[in-house]
DNA sequence: AATGAATGAGCGTTCATTCAT
DNA sequence: TATGAATGAACGCTCATTCAT
């Protein structure tokens, strides 16, 4: 019953605009820096810390609800390519929008770079978004769009270090960043 | 005048000790649990934390002192590379052999994913090492084995990127991960 | 008016569900951990925070709550003491008997070794389990089998402090606690 | 080498004052409050929190560097009581020294009634006390003048209850508290 | 040059308690 | 009356860094 959820439902109008504020503190903090402190969250925010231990019981959970948004977004994209019927493109949109959406989003790239959860609610979008890419993979190898030997955990990973790779660093790519994107759509061809 | 070198010399016998102590256990946290907490270290090498101090001044130093074996090789291997008379054969040979040192060596893949230096003599073996590399990727470009916009730094981050999509998570990928780098050399290609 | 009680009479159905699952948690944590965190509590019994304040408003409250059973328990079991005639017979049958329900009872030992009462019932029956542990003392006393100078608040803490000898540590005593009681009436005889 | 020890040697004489501004303040923390808050005996001796911590890692080794003058105290006093010639006398006269220096040092108690050490130093001189009251238990057996199933361990916790019972709650026995060794001096008798 | 004592900012976390809904 | 959101004091602990010896 109780149980943690990164999207939780009927919250009071207060809890609601507390909840909304840790977020939007945390999301700076976790883009500029990479860390999300919540003591100092909760004080930006000017929240108790004991408010915000209610509402993020661990920093997992608290990453799994700022990545929920960006989540969905993802698995709609992701849905789309799907819809497209020549597989090579149908891989090639999927691979690209949701390289786009992790450069565009820490958070996103953080949940599924570790590949836990703590939300039951995050697990299971994260779920059907995997299913959903093992389908376009599968199609995409058979119809020979796609090397055999790169499964729906490789294409995780890869496209979370390819992310990295774009976004890291002192002088982070910005609009060049799609240069990257086609190599790796390069590479898993056969 | 006495700047910080990743690699000093004169060192007096007992300071040499001190120093081998502390890259010792340092080597030993970091590629254990991606930290370098330098008291501990100096604690845990029998050593004064005045005296890591000395030694490393900050902890990019040490990052560096402890990529610079790696470093080494590493040019010696791009060297070899080089020496390949076929540019895209010696374009795979580098690109491979660097992804196998960036993942045998999580200090050398933190000092070329910084992509600064702290010590005069780190950025100059990077210097060299990424001098030869440009000289490879022009040849590449030139012979049509490589695509036009890939540059050194290009490479430098999708090299880092795509270790850190092998090396890291719950679950590291270890003699399987020569199937990522296939993923890079192919997508390398015009 | 509304005094808080130990065991309140006349508490609606769901009132009285809630407390009794307040205290079957409350017990579980208080005699694992030794603790009684009400925040903790309330939740793992399904119940709000608020309610649970409502039924026990202070760690005192709830304390006499969970030894309110055994109390009872040992008020009985003095009385049968009380009956027997042969006053040594009866002295050792309350002190051995007294041991063993604190041995087994956290909460009541933590009752009787605090020696204070936040609710009123609590505080009238531990007054009359008083008052007739006197009243075998001082039959024990005149019949010579009870050292002058031990009076009831002397029993109360040398049985509290020989039942937390016997529970205590990393190694609590088990079926071999009968030992220590046997040194207590040894030491009680003039 | 660098092993934690409840009585340093050679210390700084700055050191020495942070150690000893510590322990003046902990001391008193523990005998009114029965707690050992690090952070607030740390501000309250106007010493930086790391300063506490380098001195006493841990709550168990400020316990014991608390209790280690009255322990020394506690085994010459019963070395004293070996040296008595009766073992009655003896047994009564090491009961009752260990027992008042219970009463009197509530850190000294503590480290007793948990019979666990971090401190190796610490570890020894218990352990030497226990073998000279383990011998003195032994001769007092052979003459009759103790149970014969109570050991040093039994000791321990019997000591550890009663001063506890006599030095407890809102009233803690004064100089009336010699009557409570007095029965445990009786029930030790067989 | 080496040592290590001292510092204190900072983080994670718990929990008693109040109060608006 | 029940609920649970909010609060914040308090505590344990880590670690980078400075500086007196």
């Amino acid at each position: 019953m109780s149980e943690t959820l990164a999207r939780p439902t009927g919250l009071r109008a207060d809890a609601a605009r507390n909840r909304a504020r840790l977020l939007e503190v945390a999301r700076r903090h976790h883009s500029q820096t990479g860390q999300l402190p919540l003591n100092a969250i909760a004080a930006e925010a000017g929240v108790g810390i004991g408010t915000a231990y209610r509402h993020f019981p661990s920093q997992q959970s608290l990453v799994e609800a700022l990545a929920m948004d960006a989540l969905d977004r993802l698995v709609g994209a992701v849905k789309q390519a799907i819809a497209v019927e020549d597989p090579a493109r149908a891989l090639r949109a999927m691979v690209t929008t949701a390289y786009e959406h992790l450069c565009d989003d820490a958070a996103l790239t953080a949940l599924l770079a570790g590949g836990t959860f703590a939300c039951a609610d995050a697990a299971a979008v994260a779920g059907g978004l995997f299913a959903d890419v093992e389908i376009l993979l599968r199609r995409s190898r058979q119809s020979g769009a796609l090397r055999a030997e790169v499964g729906v955990d490789d294409l995780r990973r890869l496209l979370c270090g390819l992310s990295a790779a774009a976004t890291a660093g002192p002088a982070p790519l910005g609009n060049d960043r799609g240069r990257y994107v086609e190599v790796l759509l390069g590479g898993l061809r056969p």
